[in-house]
RNA sequence: GGGUCCGUGGUCUAGGGGUUAUGACGUCGCUUUUACAAAGCGAAGAUCGCAGGUUCAAUUCCUGCCGGACCCA
């Protein structure tokens, strides 16, 4: 026994990134690497790789965190852990991001130069996100980063479109497609968003062949050209005698029938308007479902410029809006305007751009995905979700799927399509497995394919044929985004790059990901997966909730409620306190203040604080006061133990372990059971529920109070079980703390508790009914415990004071002797 | 408009057909005791959103309503 030998009173954030800064140094791939080689059981984590625009969301980085307790804790139980680091960068975003920064649109440029731009722009976004990662303490494998714009991502997507289109899952078509007309570009039905916005509803003069005036409200009197049928309800007694008669586009048309038919059809609302309503090809979806099911011809009225095509007569050459306003004025000089009034209406528009979108009739590929649907569901079934509850979500979006997924875009900076086309056009050619193209400025490479573009059947090969398909055509459109990140699972499980790991590791062991990015990123993951295997993509599936602000309202950037990640994470370094001012649920400013909290303290709270799956409400104050103690606590103990001698044998029980040391051990070993089965079941919030619990409860405040003049008395036993117990809490504690659990364990033991690699379990110190008749002691010692405190109190007595008459309770009496030594009974 | 989830002391949270409903923060009181006052100990504080129903028994199951969040149309 002597001084302590850790010299600080509490653990501090200038202590955790003394210790991380070193953690991130030389033997950090030495600890984390992956070896696929190895002949542990393998664990792959399909991490989410995050999209660097400007700051970390915190819920993602709290979300994150828990992914790296996952990590660390698979590694605890002994698996082989594969914990990649990867960035998305492919996308519209960064796109947008130059575009704003140097204020010209990317058309404006050369796409060479503008590729360039994008991926300078998007560097120092992706260091502040790496190193934030390790600011948080994610033992991610950062010397293999990937980045799915880099090269070797990039030919996975491509090999992975060229063996879908072979085999017929991918196909080209000029279909309807949900179109944003001001960044050029189709998209997907998952990347549209609805915004509540004040609209003119026009009542506008129809007039029937046989002279009868009809009204029909619109929102679109601009689209009046494409009207291809008018449709009243069938139940709607008001219209029966018109059904079947034709009726007069009332402005002019070129190119086209100025009559249209009335039909009825069952989706139209009697009580909309007057209850008739104009279908234009391509006004919303449910115009799109009604051309389909009468088998209508559909007529252009955009074009990809978002202008009005030559059908459209004197509005022709304009743009949609521009084309409203001359409408209403026409339709008004020619008296056909009956009313027009404002109106709240919700109008999709896309999620990125924010752009009204329109529908427009467009060649683009497609993944097939409504034949499959069934099947994805069934092999999902193999899969567990972490929360059971919310497999829902994923069923929920796949009820809803009508149209298969559109894939290509019109953007730059994503992953090209890798197609030349031959110039008849019949043939096409497409890129090895493994190489990465970009067939808009290159040629194909050496050993690509030729194939026929209809039948998809290989002819030969480029190298011999390039003489026979006359001037090649690069293939201009790109990868939705989305067609990139759902090959994640493939790429971290070796798909293309191993092979032999890919057959050993695939399904991929987890997936963790937000709740809110299940109907894209989780869905596309496992369509790829059945359509390429015919397997389930994953062995777990983890859904969590999303981080909200304090009142549980999302973050966002026009309420004014956002906290960012690093001023939680450095709060408290260098004595700088934190301090946030949020717009709270009245509108008021709110001013939050915290002391200390750091990655140590953010880690407990989110593993702590709330189940997975469920939303939760992200609050500095909260954070600070509720599990800075608990650190503080487990550190003072360590601290306790740090003055008494480690015994040379930590291994190998004392046989002459007294009561109360057979006691804590077998509640001790009865909590690291439940803590190495939560482990186990990735329940992250009962093992940490669990080791806080004990380590804050019931061993500092009953037994080590008990035990304490025996140990400053040089009771072995009881140094035993101390250093025994804190050892191994401190192992079972390292993956939600992985700093402070690394520093108190290098002090005491000299060796870290990151390191261990297999759960520590005690030895069999009594059998086991005894160990359960001794934890059946607990709430006997903690109530007897309570009534002495009390008791002490109520007298007014100091808890060292001594005290009489205090009868012992019977089944207690093994334990006679420490408890009057604790609370000194005479 | 539809779907999913949620509603438990002032705040956050666990649980779940059956003794006295878990824990934390906050509040109040006491205590400087060879780890810890950035701490410990103790106390007060809940008709488990509301209304019905099922049941011997409901906070738990069912229905409706109210409130909130998210997703979708």
């Amino acid at each position: 026994m002597g001084a302590p030998k850790i010299p600080e009173k509490r653990w501090s954030i200038d202590l955790e990134k003394r210790i991380q800064e070193s953690h991130y140094g030389e033997s950090y791939s030495e600890r984390y690497s992956f070896n696929p080689k190895s002949e542990r059981e393998i664990f792959i984590i399909d991490t989410p790789p995050p999209y660097p625009s400007g700051t970390w969301h915190i819920g993602a980085v709290a979300q994150y965190s828990m992914i790296d307790v996952i990590a660390r804790s698979q590694r605890l139980l002994g698996k082989e852990v594969r914990f990649p680091w990867g960035v998305d960068r492919n996308g519209i975003n960064i796109e947008f991001t130059v575009e704003k920064k140097f204020g010209r649109k990317m058309r404006s440029y050369d796409r060479g130069e503008f590729l360039d731009l994008c991926a300078e722009t998007i560097e120092p976004y992706t260091q502040a996100m790496r190193e934030t990662a390790k600011r948080v303490g994610l033992s991610c494998d950062f010397d293999n980063e990937y980045l799915t714009d880099a090269p070797d991502y990039r030919a996975v997507t491509q090999s992975i479109f060229v063996d879908l289109f072979k085999r017929g899952d991918i196909v080209e078509d000029l279909r309807p497609n949900i179109y944003d007309p001001v960044e050029g570009t189709t998209i997907a039905e998952a990347e549209v968003q609805r915004v509540t916005r004040e609209t003119l509803l026009c009542d506008v003069r129809w007039t029937t062949e046989d002279g009868e005036d009809v009204v029909i409200s619109t929102t679109r009197p601009e689209l009046i050209c494409a009207c291809g049928v008018v449709v009243v309800n069938p139940e709607d007694e008001r219209y029966k005698h018109l059904v079947g008669k034709r009726i007069q586009l009332p402005l002019p048309v070129t190119d086209r029938e100025s009559l249209v038919e009335i039909v009825t059809h069952p989706s139209v609302k009697m009580d909309f308007g007057s209850g008739v309503l104009m279908v234009c090809s391509f006004g919303d979806q449910n115009d799109v479902a009604v051309f389909r099911e009468l088998g209508l011809r559909p007529f252009v009225a955009v074009d990809l410029e978002g202008r009005m095509t030559g059908i459209s007569g004197p509005l022709s050459g304009m743009s949609a809006e521009d084309a409203r306003a001359a409408s209403i004025e026409l339709l008004s000089e020619a008296d056909r305007l009956s009313a027009a009034e404002m109106h709240m209406q919700e109008v999709p528009v896309s999620e990125r751009g924010g752009n009204p979108v329109e529908i427009i009739l467009l060649k683009e590929w497609y993944v097939r995905q409504t034949h499959i649907l069934e099947r994805i569901s069934q092999l999902s079934s193999q899969s567990s979700f972490i929360p059971e509850r919310n497999r829902q979500f994923l069923h929920d979006w796949m009820d809803g799927i009508s149209i298969d997924w559109p894939i290509s875009r019109r953007r730059w900076y994503h992953t090209e399509v890798p197609i030349w086309y031959s110039e008849d056009g019949l043939k096409i050619v497409v890129p090895p497995h493994g190489t990465y193209v970009q067939p808009w400025r290159e040629a194909p490479p050496s050993g690509s394919e030729v194939l026929d573009r209809v039948t998809r059947e290989s002819i030969g090969f480029y190298d011999t044929m390039v003489g026979d398909l006359g001037e090649l055509v690069g293939e201009g459109k790109v990868f939705d985004t989305w067609m990139d990140s759902s090959n994640s699972n493939l790429y971290v499980s070796g798909y293309i790059s191993d092979p032999e790991l890919f057959e050993r590791a695939f399904p991929t062991s987890i997936r963790p990901q937000g709740k809110e990015i299940v109907r894209t990123w989780l869905y596309y993951t496992l369509l790829k997966s059945a359509l390429l295997f015919d397997q389930p993509a994953f062995q777990n599936i983890w859904v969590d909730g999303l981080g909200m602000d304090p009142w549980g309202r999302k973050m966002s950037k026009s309420l004014g409620n956002g906290i960012d990640a690093d001023s939680v994470l450095e709060c408290g370094a260098g004595g700088r306190t934190g301090s946030w001012k949020i717009r709270g649920p009245d509108g008021k400013q709110v001013q939050l203040r915290a002391n200390k909290i750091g990655s140590e303290c953010f880690r407990l709270w989110k593993a702590c604080d709330a189940q997975v799956g469920d939303d939760f409400h992200i609050n500095p104050e909260e954070i600070e006061s509720k599990y800075f103690g608990v650190l503080t606590k487990m550190f003072n103990v360590a601290r306790f133990a740090s003055q008494f001698d480690v015994p040379d044998d930590l291994d190998t029980p004392p046989v002459d372990l007294s009561p109360e040391n057979q006691w804590i051990l077998s509640e001790f070993d009865a909590m690291m059971a439940r803590v190495e089965d939560a482990w186990s079941k990735i329940d992250i919030y009962t093992a940490a529920q669990s080791l806080k619990g004990f380590g804050t409860g019931v061993f500092p405040s009953h037994w080590l109070e008990m035990s304490k003049s025996g140990l400053y008395d040089g009771d072995e036993s009881a140094a035993w079980t101390l250093h025994r117990v804190v050892r191994d809490l401190l192992s079972a504690l390292s993956p939600i703390c992985p700093f402070f659990s690394h520093y108190l364990s290098t002090t005491l033991y000299d060796s870290s508790a990151v390191d261990v690699r297999s759960f520590p379990r005690l030895p069999a110190i009594v059998n086991v009914e005894d160990a359960e008749a001794l934890r059946a002691l607990t709430p006997i010692i903690s109530e007897f415990n309570s009534m002495v405190w009390k008791l002490k109190k109520d007298s007014g007595l100091s808890l060292k004071s001594p005290i009489s008459g205090i009868v012992i309770p019977q089944e207690l009496s093994a334990l006679q002797n420490s408890l009057v030594r604790m609370h000194s009974i005479e």
